[in-house]
DNA sequence: TACATAAATCGAAATTATTCGATATTCATG
DNA sequence: CATGAATATCGAATAATTTCGATTTATGTA
């Protein structure tokens, strides 16, 4: 768990906006034709407004610091959250902050 | 307290260096001349290997943020973490996370 | 194999962050 | 009022971030 990395992962709206969505898909993107369960897929969340070239670098941010896991499944990606790594990050924070 | 504009001034090692000094001022500015109760000011900061200008620039984003609290006696200025805005901070991350 | 869809990557432009040295400002002291 | 010390601000160079459209890659399907 890099600290550093993961806090330049969240001091931008867009991809703290992606993070919450995630909280509730069921909320946020009912559009989905696969079921929330596998996770949301990248193209969902061009609804922020954001083009899909710019979404996929948010969430490729957001992976990097570990703070989504995916699942390939076809040709669809499934993006969620990782609670491990934001628990850990959270406690660390608690901690050292 | 602005979530995001806190997030950005923690996303820098330096000024998270600098938050985390003031932690335990004794242990990490013992060559102050005034007693550290009243804060540690900006120059001693310049130990982190940064100039003067840019240890300026560092102090006034954390503070900008919230994160410290400023008091000048003089020609110095003390600077202190601002607990209130950190723990307000660090609750919100708990919460909204 | 050809085509369609999802996502990643590339290249470029605009903005913001980081850092410095030089200069300005603020305040105390002689 | 002149000087010195602490801090802030300015201007500039460089690097990193953000964003886009265009292209590429990967996968599934006709």
């Amino acid at each position: 768990m890099d600290k550093n990395e993961i806090l330049k992962a969240l001091a931008n709206p867009a991809r703290l906006e992606i993070l919450n969505h995630l909280k509730d898909p069921y909320a946020h993107f009912p559009t989905q034709e696969h079921p929330l369960e596998l996770g949301v897929c990248a193209s969902q969340f061009e609804r922020c407004g954001l083009s899909q070239s710019t979404v996929s670098a948010h969430l490729s941010t957001l992976h990097r610091a570990g703070l989504v896991t995916t699942r390939r499944l076809g040709q669809w990606i499934f993006y969620k959250r990782n609670e491990e790594t934001i628990a850990e990050f959270l406690a660390a924070m608690q901690k050292e902050l």
